[in-house]
DNA sequence: GCCAATTGGTCGGATATAAAACTATCCGAT
DNA sequence: ATCGGATAGTTTTATATCCGACCAATTGGC
């Protein structure tokens, strides 16, 4: 048994920041089944979305799926990361390296509480909230062109599509 | 700076074969502004849908990726691998141990042609292709569930939409 | 024809992700 | 009070992915 993307995986998740290939659709290819299937356009959509993001944030030296990360803490101070691994659609498992890395930037704070002293309450560090402050910027430029995109009559619909498929196949 | 993923992110594509955690949106938690963003929500739903997929597939031992790659081939026998790493919306260094993995199980047929050395036809075996067919059936059926959630009215909408994001971010 | 640029594919390095096994801590029943 | 089960994080192992560098074959300008 395998991984999958990332999805995505995959939006941004495990994805690169790759700004190269990858995207529209090739001329001259038959996509069979594939044309018609939502999972497989959902991953390509991901996939465009995840590298315009990427594009978007540029200089600014933090993944996309950090970002997600810094947003969830800054708006749930004391979140453990359990909670917050389930949030972010990740396994746990996968936050140990990212947490540990944003703590080594000083974006963000593990205390161990005595009440319990297995797990973190996690928040943000002034420099996090900064730099959470800037990437959000840089992710509304991005809704932004997604939203000339999607146009803005559609927009809370595919929303709300989206979320009932997050909600009924989990 | 580092990668994505995955998609995803991927993915996909990208994404692992969990079945655990990860979908629905967790009680008592403040998404802030992700829950308004799509490209969150892109990476959610691909994230479902991935896991759902593959728990669809179940038993047989080939991953989401794999499946496109084999649809792909068998819809465009003859196919170079730079071409197909596009059409999958994959970087081509990707294809390399998929495709070698694939034709060990004797799934694909890799043929240099005379015509020029540097690319290989790829193909469908007769083995591949009744892989194929089982697999169409298991993504039939994760489609249809999908068609109940998002409903058939909606659901060309969707594609559409999903499409136009992929065309013009790409 | 010859050499530079292009193209197809592979390799090595780095990151992201998941699943399973493990450790430490807590809690509840007896 | 103690022990067994549950919970929070970490580690280990295995994939997937990207990117840049690389090699081989082809193509085009001269």
């Amino acid at each position: 048994m395998t991984q999958s993307p990332p999805l995505g995986r995959a939006l941004n998740g495990a994805q690169g920041r790759s700004r190269k290939g990858a995207g529209a659709r090739i001329e001259g290819i038959d996509y069979g089944p594939l044309a018609k299937w939502l999972g497989f356009h959902l991953r390509m959509a991901q996939i465009a979305s995840f590298q315009a993001f990427a594009a978007e944030v540029g200089e600014v030296d933090l993944s996309p799926g950090r970002f997600a990360l810094l947003t969830l803490i800054g708006r749930n101070p004391g979140i453990s990361q359990t909670v917050l691994s389930r949030a972010a659609g990740r396994d746990k498992s996968t936050l140990t390296p990212a947490l540990r890395d944003l703590r080594k930037r000083e974006l963000i704070l593990c205390q161990r509480l005595a009440r319990d002293r297995r797990s973190y309450h996690l928040s943000l560090t002034p420099a996090g909230q900064a730099m959470l402050r800037r990437l959000t910027q840089c992710a509304a430029r991005h809704e932004h062109k997604l939203d000339r995109i999607v146009g803005a009559r559609d927009r809370p619909k595919l929303l709300r599509v989206l979320n009932k498929i997050v909600a009924e196949l989990g």
